[in-house]
DNA sequence: TTGGTATATCGGAAAAAGTCGATATACATT
DNA sequence: AATGTATATCGACTTTTTCCGATATACCAA
């Protein structure tokens, strides 16, 4: 992945707000059915309201994360779920640390 | 200082590059009369032949890169060197380890 | 004080990103 | 099969970023 692009992803502030709900899920999101926080993660659906932007931003915005390695994503029936990708996390923080 | 300004900053490939050059000045730039490296930094000019950019680009980016207090400027005589801020540097590490 | 060199700032054209509503796709339920 | 719900993709418009050349400023040397 292109550093440039994992730079991108975070130049925004919905898309680091996203980050740092997913760090604290039950912090920010009512409980969901059938799907913990820390295995799944949160659902499409809980991130836009919160996040008060429309649908098709939201989605958006989560697949720049997705593509930068910093989250991942499972489909579970009709619902997307998305969490931290801690590789993807552990690799910036190494850039950070030993690149730039 | 905004952290999405700080990924804005980040969020270019030459300003990345500048950024890891000032890292290891001495192996990519030739040695400088009349200032060290580790107490002044590199001058624009050499920035800006190394980057192939125009000058006038160079000197913005210097600028963005600044605001983000990610590198710190000294003026001397008609030259203007820039170096690492290291504790913007670290800042950012601690954002990256602790709130995304 | 005149001219030369280094850097900063300004104004603009082109490319990219932000964001939306509309539509498509995928899955579940009846 | 038809309908409903969740998410993804598309097309469009607006705002921001990229990057340049021209010009301004600051400093130095003759």
């Amino acid at each position: 992945m292109d550093q440039v692009e994992i730079f991108k992803a975070l130049s925004n502030k919905t898309r680091l707000q996203i980050l740092t709900w997913l760090k604290a899920p039950e912090l920010h999101f009512p409980e969901q059915p059938n799907a913990d926080f820390e295995n799944v993660g949160v659902c499409v659906g809980q991130i836009q309201m919160k996040s008060g932007l429309s649908q098709s931003t939201i989605s958006e915005y989560l697949s720049i994360l997705q593509r930068a390695d910093l989250i991942s994503s499972t489909r579970m029936g009709q619902w997307t779920y998305y969490k931290r990708n801690k590789e993807g996390l552990k690799k910036l923080s190494d850039i950070i640390n030993t690149e730039i």
